[in-house]
DNA sequence: AGACGATAGATGCAATTGCATCAAGCTTGA
DNA sequence: TCAAGCTTGATGCAATTGCATCTATCGTCT
């Protein structure tokens, strides 16, 4: 048995530097979306994969897994985006209990113009701050973090 | 005028995993500490500001500054830890408005209950997953993209 | 077919967060 | 000195989150 109760000083510093910039970062993106009286990143997320996924749609499930939402947040935000008129829920053929969310047009108008201040948050305070190569390396460390861990 | 509006791959390819990845560690630190019937994470910062800070304290705003909490989630959180005997809220001799935060004997003795759960998850989400050296190239890294940039 | 357990998604209720604002005390400057 | 503005911390109210549970449908096993 390898596993150790107490940390390492690198680790912890890790750990707090991962927690804290992270917060950091986000909360600053958050705020330029919301200054521009958009949606905020939660939105992003869904009508992203929503986007990506195309007129196929996805089951809220499907989100679940992409997103990390969790079932009853995924649930009341795509009631939310239902009622804004952003995705649209339609039944599935072969399974009763299911619905398929589709990204309507104005989904992706909103997406396009969160995207617009959403981006540019993330050049100014990632992709201005390090190198490409860093930018890589960071995404190779952090990747092994991941559970199940990335090789890319 | 060097900014972009446009993040480059590399960037978005960062963004992304920091994202995730912190979205999913702290998750699994903070079931863990429920799991062991003890509070969240935000109260694990608090408690080890202060622990830091000694008896003389801190006052809230210090607090503010320190863990990047807004200014009513302080508040309150505050007023959750006193009711439940872990901090004294004292009068200060020089500022009517304020108050100094001190941590009592039963917040240190959770904040050390909490740490034996908080520095596992940490020593087996992190600590056991990269090498000393990548985690500290991994906190300089994470270093540049706080604002403002640490050093070390 | 019928029963039983698993899966998909919604929802009532309590706790927390976010926003705006407030009250109280401090500081400065005429 | 005292008005105006700033800082510190609290709080009413709305929105969101978390938890537990519920309904409905599906799949499987007998």
């Amino acid at each position: 048995m390898t596993e150790k109760a107490t940390p390492s000083p690198e680790a912890i510093k890790a750990w707090a530097r991962l927690m804290r910039v992270s917060r950091q970062l986000m909360e600053s993106a958050e705020e330029a979306l919301k200054t521009a009286g958009l949606p905020p990143l939660a939105w992003y997320d869904v009508l992203h994969e929503l986007a990506e996924a195309g007129e196929d749609g996805l089951r809220p499930f499907q989100l679940i897994e992409r997103t990390l939402f969790a079932q009853y947040n995924i649930s009341r935000l795509l009631a939310r985006l239902e009622a804004d008129g952003l995705v649209e829920k339609l039944p599935v053929a072969d399974d009763g209990r299911g619905q398929t969310i589709r990204i309507a047009a104005q989904g992706r108008e909103t997406r396009r113009q969160m995207w617009a201040v959403y981006g540019r948050s993330i050049a100014e305070l990632v992709g201005a701050k390090l190198s490409a190569d860093e930018l890589t390396m960071v995404s190779a460390l952090l990747g092994r973090l991941r559970h199940p861990p990335a090789s890319d």
